[in-house]
DNA sequence: CTAAACTCCGTACCTTGTAAAGTGTTATTC
DNA sequence: GAATAACACTTTACAAGGTACGGAGTTTAG
């Protein structure tokens, strides 16, 4: 599992890449594929084998290239994950209008990034703290933005909330993806590891120093699956976090700035 | 930036190490460290160089050893991060009895997560999906589920709860160390790197698609550090986490089960 | 036509985790 | 006390990764 990182290379060379500018009136021979194949086929890889199998060997032989190849279409590893990233963002939309007010919207905001997390799990091991800006990135913040514009809070507040809600759905979406990931793995589900260590871990430790932990270990032995359903956690705490703005949203209206 | 896993190994093996059993009655040379001394090595080089610096190689060298001896004491380098991550989780204490409600406690909590992971940024990069489950671990489980029983939740409430919190932190403190790690890494500040795609992104977006992005750029241009400063973006998302939380046991204790 | 700019490839370097096999040391067993 | 099993430790080696470098061939600007 690996987690990438952007913003190494030249930031011109990026943002061309980004919004698709191709130098006018290029010598030499032209491209055999273009640089949304390179894409593609990356996006293709990472999916299905996860980042931890993307390399540029893998891309290079997807496309039927060599390896170096590929760097005349990207100049780095790290910028074609960026390239990677703003082309999956297309598919977050912006809410339906007909949602009207900015609980409604952040909702749908968060499951439609839950839904994409699925599709593609490796989004999840991106670092976006200074995302790449590209088109669809943007819409996305945009989106987040306007979903919570107009309802009180000043704009360093709509900043803490739009952060908030990252925040958690990040979170929560890491969570479940590395449930998954690791059950793939190794093979082993969640039930069976548990009950192997608890055999393990029996007798070693002592009841008084963990009671709490035990008595809910045990509740989940005898119904399994209650405590541990990932989707459902991500909509309890979503519920919470949306509860809490509420509050704050409504606080706020009581004494504005 | 690299994300461990853990749990590939031998299972039997993994407890033992985690909770200090040693095999009596042992043959041969006595081992010249200690597992605590690699594991103390360990830690000291992720701390100051970060995760991605932690070879096997780089903790021999530490130590004085050849690399491939490191592997008498731990079976791989995953267990030796299962072990780094048990071995620093004893910094997170019990809140004091003395904070009475369980908003205190979880409040306390997350405090000491968020400082912890500035002591060690590299906890956050591990997985913790079927965490190693050692005596520290464990106690900070405990912690966190004795803060909220006997407020009226269900034992899968209070599995909620804590998940949500867990996420929620997680999430922030991972923003938060990924700002500080790309700005050293990058030697870029977070203002000249937006000062820059401000003025390469000029001209190229129209801005009526981005409205409210670019409003709130600008303002951030204008007052710059008032939307960005981590730590009060961590406590805003934690005071409104918590406000979640207390409007949900209000509503349970309404009508409980 | 020439030369610059470009695509693409083969080779090579360095870093990783760790498998394999060998050497020497200690404690148990006879 | 000698033999042996279990161990600590080392050297060597492999495969996989990103990408620097230099060369061969191709297209277009001047």
């Amino acid at each position: 599992m690996v987690t990438e990182f952007s913003g190494g290379g030249d930031l011109r060379r990026s943002i061309a890449l980004l919004w698709g500018l191709t130098g006018a009136g290029r010598r030499g021979p032209k491209p055999s594929r273009s640089v949304d194949e390179v894409i593609q086929a990356a996006i293709g890889i990472a999916d299905t084998e996860g980042l931890s199998a993307l390399s540029m060997r893998r891309v290079a032989e997807a496309l039927g290239l060599s390896p170096m190849s590929l760097y005349t279409y990207v100049p780095s590893k790290a910028e074609l994950v960026d390239l990677m990233l703003d082309r999956v963002s297309v598919e977050i939309e912006n809410p339906s209008p007909a949602l009207l007010d900015w609980r409604a919207k952040l909702e749908n905001l968060a499951r439609q990034r839950w839904d994409m997390a699925q599709r593609h799990p490796w989004v999840m091991q991106v670092g976006t703290h200074r995302p790449p800006l590209g088109p669809n990135i943007l819409a996305t913040a945009e989106a987040t933005l306007q979903a919570i514009d107009g309802v009180g809070l000043s704009d360093q507040e709509m900043q803490l909330v739009s952060g908030l809600m990252t925040n958690y759905v990040r979170g929560a979406v890491r969570a479940a993806l590395e449930a998954r990931e690791v059950a793939e793995q190794t093979g082993i589900t969640d039930e069976q590891w548990w009950a192997e260590n608890a055999a393990l871990l029996q007798g070693l430790i002592e009841p008084d120093r963990y009671p709490t932990t035990l008595r809910i270990g045990e509740s989940n032995r005898v119904s399994p699956g209650l405590g541990l359903d990932l989707q459902q956690s991500f909509e309890f705490g979503l519920q919470r976090a949306l509860d809490g703005i509420e509050v704050f949203i409504a606080g706020r209206d009581a004494n504005p700035t």
